[in-house]
This record gives C-alpha cells, sequence and structure tokens, in this order.
DNA sequence: TAAACATACATAAAATCCTTAGGTATACCT
DNA sequence: AGGTATACCTAAGGATTTTATGTATGTTTA
C-alpha cells in the first residue's frame, strides 16, 4: 500500500471485512473500493494485493470463481465459513489494537473522548 | 512486538509519544511503560526496541545520555526539535490511520458510534 | 490510428519491520 | 549457586509490503 505504513498488517483485515460486506469481489473491485471509500488517500498496489489474496484462498479462507465479462477474465472471491470465523477474529485483533493504541497515545483521555 | 502484528510501523510513533510525555526516558522504560499501560497486552521486544531507537538518532529525532544508576549503564533518550516535529507528524498519520480504518470497517456507523 | 489510459490478472527482487534467539553484564533474592 | 530482574546489544530469519515489470483487452483522446 503506498502512503502509509502504518497499514501493514491489516491489509487481509481489510480483504476479508469487505467481502463480508459485498458478498463477492475480485481484485482490481478492491483496490477501487477502498480507494473509493477513503476518498483516495488509500491505495493497495497489485503487488500487495494479489499475493494476500492467494494466501487467503491458500488457507481456506476464500473460495474463487473465474467469470468473463466484456471479454475480461475476472477472479470473484467469496468467504469460506472459516474465512468468516477469521474475519470475526481479525476485526476483534484491529479492535483491540485501536484500544491499546488510545492507552498509548492519549493516556489522559477517555477512549470515547 | 509479540501478539499482536497490526503494530507493524507503528513503534517509531509510541516511542516518540512517550518521549514527549515523559521528557526523557531510557529503552528498558520504555518496554515496562508500554507494558503497563497497555495492563500486559502488548509488549515490545528489545530486539525491535533497540534497532528502532537506533534509527530514531540516527536520523536526528534523538538524543543520547548516558547515566550510571545502580552501578548500571543506562542511555536516557530525549526528543530534539525535529523529533518533536517528527512526532507530530506521526501522530497525524496514526489518526488518519484510525479514521480510514473506520471508514473501511464500519463504514455504516458514524466515526465517534 | 497510434498513443494513452483503464481494466484485470500476475510475479519477482528488494526493502522494511518484526520475531526469535542469542550474547554481555550487574544486582538482588533464595 | 541459580534464578529473576535490570540494562544494553546484534544477527538470522520470517512476514509483508514496495517497486518494477509483464501480459492482455477495451476505451478514449490527440
Amino acid at each position: 500500500m503506498a502512503n502509509n505504513k502504518l497499514y501493514k498488517g491489516s491489509l487481509s483485515t481489510i480483504i476479508l471485512k469487505l467481502l463480508e460486506e459485498n458478498d463477492r469481489m475480485y481484485g482490481y473491485e478492491i483496490t477501487q473500493k477502498v480507494k473509493e471509500l477513503t476518498a483516495g488517500e488509500l491505495i493497495i498496489t497489485e503487488g500487495a494485493l494479489y499475493p494476500a489474496l492467494h494466501k487467503l484462498e491458500g488457507d481456506g479462507y476464500l473460495t474463487v470463481e473465474y467469470q468473463l465479462v466484456n471479454n475480461r477474465q475476472r477472479k470473484y472471491y467469496a468467504l469460506t465459513p472459516d474465512g468468516k470465523k477469521e474475519k470475526a477474529a481479525k476485526m476483534e485483533e484491529l479492535e483491540r489494537f485501536v484500544q491499546q493504541m488510545q492507552f498509548l497515545l492519549h493516556p489522559k483521555k477517555s477512549i470515547d473522548g
């Protein structure tokens, strides 16, 4: 990903979450969706995305379906039952991360402050 | 750091922020402070911490002072003026990161919701 | 109609940051 | 004497990302 090094480690969480919301997506679509949702601030590079998708698939969290649209091959990914569990676990981990960062970086404020 | 892979990239931000609050700290103290603030959930490993401190020093963001306490050598680090600027920039980056994660992961909720 | 841009996939080398594993040394407690 | 805490350090390896490059098709623009 470009611009922000903090995203390291959160890419698979983002992918899993987007797939839960959209049922099925293909790689290029994911990059565009992330760009759209963050108003162009977050760019997922393909060199990061495709290996991440392949790993999630290899781990049994995603299924793949090929579809030809406008004479272009798309690979649609969808969550498996294990993928849904993994998504929930990753989300919890991320919430803990954000909370711990609050403790560290805003120690005098309350969590919602 | 142990336990949570999401911290990748945020270690230097944590160090800079803690140094701003405590004026000067030594390495071991930082590991203990982080453990304390996160109720033992976040452990900064020394293999991550010391190289990070050396890099921040090399980049001109930290000064070093040696002090002998109880016959043990401590290296006290403090922010330089550039370090304070860097700390502010890193904090902004982190705030943006958290906000972008909200956009991505809680798209139907408001930011404080 | 050629060039540029967008769509859509992919890999490989290099960089980055971290974990794991070790090393040195002193102080304290049992 | 051995274990734990304090206090510093580095090096090998792993995981993830950036950067660079490749293939191919469709659409827009000069």
